[in-house]
DNA sequence: GTTACACTGTTAAAAATTTGACAATCTAGG
DNA sequence: CCTAGATTGTCAAATTTTTAACAGTGTAAC
């Protein structure tokens, strides 16, 4: 499929990090972007990989993802359209951290290596680098927090909500529900199926939620906000 | 106590994302930094802060801490001497992550956010602020991969050798041992002190370990390494 | 030297989480 | 329509972790 350069930057522009990066750095990125689709279940990047580039997602979800030693899996963020990664590699020159993988059909754009390092002798660029890893930097400490000081409970309701928030630097519409099975949920927050499912169940007995196949409604924002010590 | 500029640089580059900077930017760094010293409890800036600076810890050891709605508190990192800290907030504008407190008598360097506003026109040292952001993102994803698919035995082991090595961004030579209570290691782990304890036991009767008071000893750093998944 | 105070060692009960298992339900594809 | 596979609901036993409690030990300051 092929796009035109303006509708390009509108619909990237959805992302708030990139929206607040300067016109001319935009277009910049843009004009050495090119397309890349993405079957279902293919993978952008492994752990340890040292090649690839710089991503934006232009539709599809993607899942950033790592694997203990025994083959145990946690999900550490998903990906939506408008979300730029893979620019850690490309600074630093050591490996991916984790793995990338689609779990939609879609595309994302690619700045090459190359391309990544002259854009990075643009003071504008190297600035808007400087906060996205901020809003990395943010998330992550916000992750390590909830895991560390936070009941089960709390982190549930707090990982629902920046899910509907649309994860990491995503637009803050809020949405009325998630499209998310209970085992990715588990999965996100470090903990068994069996676990959340009693959580759940508690803020399904509150008012708070409902479940459906696949998804997850809020009926009542509010607590919900509430049970995670948002207000 | 007065510190002549080359000796500040001497001193700092102990750091090797400090060392691996242009001379040039290091230079333009110092040039601007001033001392302060820092009492024992005294607060460089708390979570929630907006003011202050980019820091250089010069002397002593500083804590990185959150607090839970609770009053729990979990310490993130340990700063020592070579460390610089604080970028986030003067790059992003928002407010401080976390806490950072002097948990030793020492001093920092002190870059204003208006000298930092003018070195960041530097592409040098914009360049330099992605690679230790970069760190940053590295080491966080590290700890959020430990806590979601590690053991807690793997995890103390783990969490004793980067002690060893330094927190972060420190320089590589591992050390004999570390200076840590089991109340501070515990808190780094967010485990509580009697299962710390119980690991630590278990290192112990397997040789890999020494209790001290208010100090732990590797006596086998192969076999702590082994236990770490490290090999 | 002795007296606080911080730190360590240890135990037991309570609570939370995982593991393992199986039935019921939903949805897409043939 | 109907079946396979994915998803949800649920239970109980095993394991891990927390909570609570208290004694013993090391260290620094007076």
């Amino acid at each position: 499929m092929a796009h035109s350069k303006t509708e390009l930057l509108k619909r990237m522009s959805v992302n708030p990090w990139f929206a607040t990066l300067p016109l001319a750095e935009r277009k910049a990125m843009l004009a050495v972007a090119v397309v890349q689709p993405l079957a279902v279940g293919e993978s952008v990047y492994r752990k340890g990989d040292v090649s690839g580039g710089f991503y934006g997602v232009l539709s599809g979800l993607l899942r950033v993802s790592a694997t203990g030693e025994d083959g145990r899996e946690g999900i550490l963020s998903v990906l939506e359209p408008g979300n730029w990664f893979g620019e850690t590699t490309l600074l630093d020159g050591q490996t991916r951290p984790h793995d990338v993988t689609a779990v939609q059909e879609g595309e994302v754009l690619v700045i090459t290596a190359a391309d990544f390092k002259r854009l990075m002798q643009r003071l504008g660029f190297a600035h808007g680098m400087t906060t996205l890893l901020c809003a990395r930097v943010r998330g992550l400490f916000g992750l390590i927090e909830d895991t560390m000081l936070r009941s089960t409970r709390m982190r549930v309701a707090r990982r629902l909500i920046t899910l509907a928030k649309g994860d990491m630097t995503m637009a803050a519409q809020t949405r009325q529900g998630v499209q998310v099975s209970h085992e990715e949920l588990a999965m996100m927050l470090g903990v068994t199926r069996q676990t959340l499912a009693k959580e759940l169940k508690y803020f399904v007995r509150e008012g708070a939620l409902a479940l459906g196949y696949g998804h997850i409604d809020f009926l009542d924002t509010a607590l919900l906000r509430h049970e995670a010590a948002l207000d």
